[in-house]
DNA sequence: CTGGTAAATGAAAATCCTTTTCAGTTAGAT
DNA sequence: ATCTAACTGAAAAGGATTTTCATTTACCAG
């Protein structure tokens, strides 16, 4: 399930957010995307219909997203981060190691192997980050 | 399995790469650290027995040795890079949140999840990220 | 045991990405 | 319409990582 544009907006201003016209503009693009987006690449195309907004609004808008849950964070090899909308639940990534593109899934079902890592290790664990990484469709032919 | 710093030395010896000094005091501060190590830490470590060092030289040698898939990066929240010794064959990390202890662990039996996203999505998929992130025990109490 | 040579090193500078600061602006409650 | 805390953008600061380049060094050949 995508959450529309409207629903995360309803959710700002909930949490006492106010609505700028910058986060409509940020959330417009997060959510008629289908990649995730490096805060740079998300500038970038947000300047299309809003050429004023300032990289730093876009970053402060992109973390506060994500500590809503709004959005999430992808990881890549390490370079730059980058997020994408985030399915309502919990959730995985499938990341296209050439054109970027996300996949989300669910059904991870490592609850069990948590529950004997806690045991064997003593760990209070807190969550989890899985993340499969190919190449798309799309992406299977080029050279 | 731990490799040793004798075994990870002859793997470079084999692939073309010298063996400096400065190279043998990265690879004997990683096999002897049972944290991860982001290259700043690192550096500190390797400055102690070799003061004349580059930080430069670390992060070359750390990204040979991972390269070589003699060492792995460890992913945090996204602020540094770190890396652990990677143990022989296929294995993930657990990682404590607070003050970083890695510990390892294999068996995460994701081959059927594997292959029936590969089905669902199309993708060719590589390899996966798994690790968890916590308390462990020691930290556990502190406030 | 010498060279000779390509590879490796260290210091400084350059790049990136991200965060902080601060003065000016604005959304939304009253 | 007014007020105020929240928000914004520009610039500066901060950090991590990479590049550059002159110098040094490991190790192969002789």
């Amino acid at each position: 399930m995508r959450p529309t544009a409207r629903k995360i907006a309803s959710v700002l201003t909930q949490k006492g957010y106010k609505l700028t016209a910058q986060r409509r503009a940020v959330i417009d693009v997060v959510v008629s995307s289908s990649e995730h987006l490096a805060p740079a690449a998300l500038y970038e195309r947000v300047r299309r219909t809003h050429p004023a907004i300032g990289l730093v609004t876009v970053y402060r808008t992109l973390e506060m997203l994500s500590e809503l849950g709004l959005i999430c964070r992808v990881h890549r090899g390490g370079k730059s981060r980058s997020y994408t909308l985030a399915l309502l639940g919990h959730h995985h990534h499938l990341v296209c190691s050439r054109c970027g593109t996300v996949a989300d899934f669910t059904g991870c079902d490592l609850e069990e192997l948590q529950q004997r890592l806690s045991q064997d290790t003593g760990f209070k664990i807190e969550g989890h980050l899985l993340q499969f990484v190919g190449d798309c469709r799309n992406c299977q032919g080029v050279t």
